[in-house]
DNA sequence: ATAATAAGCAATTGATTACTCACTTTTGGA
DNA sequence: TCCAAAAGTGAGTAATCAATTGCTTATTAT
């Protein structure tokens, strides 16, 4: 029984990520998540209560993934600065795989409209933010890092800064690789960790 | 004729700065804003033919004043670090009196739902940027950056920098004051700016 | 003063969309 | 095999809202 109630509810997950990605929250509608698994609109409520319950699981999928994608690109033997410039590089390379996260990032109506989504919003990006200030304060003990290092303060903007790089690529229409701006942006991050 | 006409104009734009700073861009319906004016709502579209010319209009006025804000905060004759400094100070307290800023930033409807706000938006940013990018060839030249900067990309982050300061800021429901960060902002930003 | 124009409104329309209901079909464990 | 629960559906419902219409009132230029 267990079985295929679990595996529609992946497919309605991953219609709901696909067509976020390319029209956005609003358009989402119940009927287009239906269209695209194949089944009829209210079949959609069998599986989710509410379209709400529906985007508190997206934004569980990204975490989840998110999570799993930064954990395999980085190497725990590696020295502190670069199992940082790893994590920055694999988590912008998921990003870049998927266009949902910066739709569901910068909407008003998570923001706004569900205090439940809007607080696993929170809890995502603070789990961000706490792990690179453990690697932050992990390389400032093994000196790859200068001693004075706020790793609290230096966590939220390195987290601002990609966010908002983000944000100019889904307001540029993607049109620019993430990928290759990891390389940029930890470059421009060496003076703040680096110099005396 | 055109007096009561643009006052009623002003008044419709001031409303829904107000409204969406509150509630976001999706509960500023055109009942609300009539409602908050004053008037009934079919009045509404005798000063603005839709509602997205609302929120072009909103657009307009937050470029204007940012502007504004920015211009009268920052003294020419100052040097460029002294400039940028007060250029980011001054956009920051800006932000932080004008809620309705990252909400219509960080709103999927207006990135999604109409290209001609979008064009705005994307405007706005470059802008932004440009006006940044200037200053920091100034403080090149006169030796008050280092060398070797390169001054559209740091340009690009220093906006991506606030962009994502100002999102946390949004989804965190307001509870740290903008004005603050600009100090520790402008802090983090000197190693970049001035190293080697 | 008055005609023309703008500003205003009540009532309605039409489109959208989350969600429900009553019913049928499928599935899997005993 | 059988039957209970789950998965599915077509046909709604109710709510929301931008925009229109047909009309009245206020303003202003001559």
């Amino acid at each position: 029984m267990g079985k295929p109630q679990e595996q529609r509810k992946k497919e309605i997950i991953q219609a709901t990520l696909d067509l976020t990605a390319d029209f956005g929250i609003k358009r989402v509608t119940t009927q287009a998540i239906a269209d695209r698994v194949g089944i009829a609109q209210p079949t959609v409520f069998r599986h989710f209560k509410t379209r709400d319950d529906i985007f508190a699981a997206v934004i569980g999928w990204i975490t989840e993934n998110l999570s799993k994608a930064i954990l395999s690109g980085v190497n725990p033997e590696d020295e502190a600065d670069e199992q940082l410039r790893k994590l920055i590089q694999s988590q912008l390379a998921f990003i870049n795989k998927h266009r949902a996260v910066p739709r569901v990032l910068f909407s008003d109506f998570l923001h706004l409209e569900s205090p439940k989504l809007k607080s696993l919003l929170q809890e995502l990006m603070n789990g961000y933010i706490k792990r690179v200030a453990q690697l932050l304060q992990q390389g400032k003990e093994s000196g790859a890092f200068h001693k004075n290092l706020d790793v609290d303060q230096t966590a939220r903007y390195i987290a601002a800064l990609i966010q908002g790089l983000v944000l100019r690529w889904s307001v540029y229409e993607f049109n620019f690789s993430l990928e290759k701006e990891a390389k940029i942006i930890w470059k421009f991050l060496q003076p703040v960790l680096k110099a005396h």
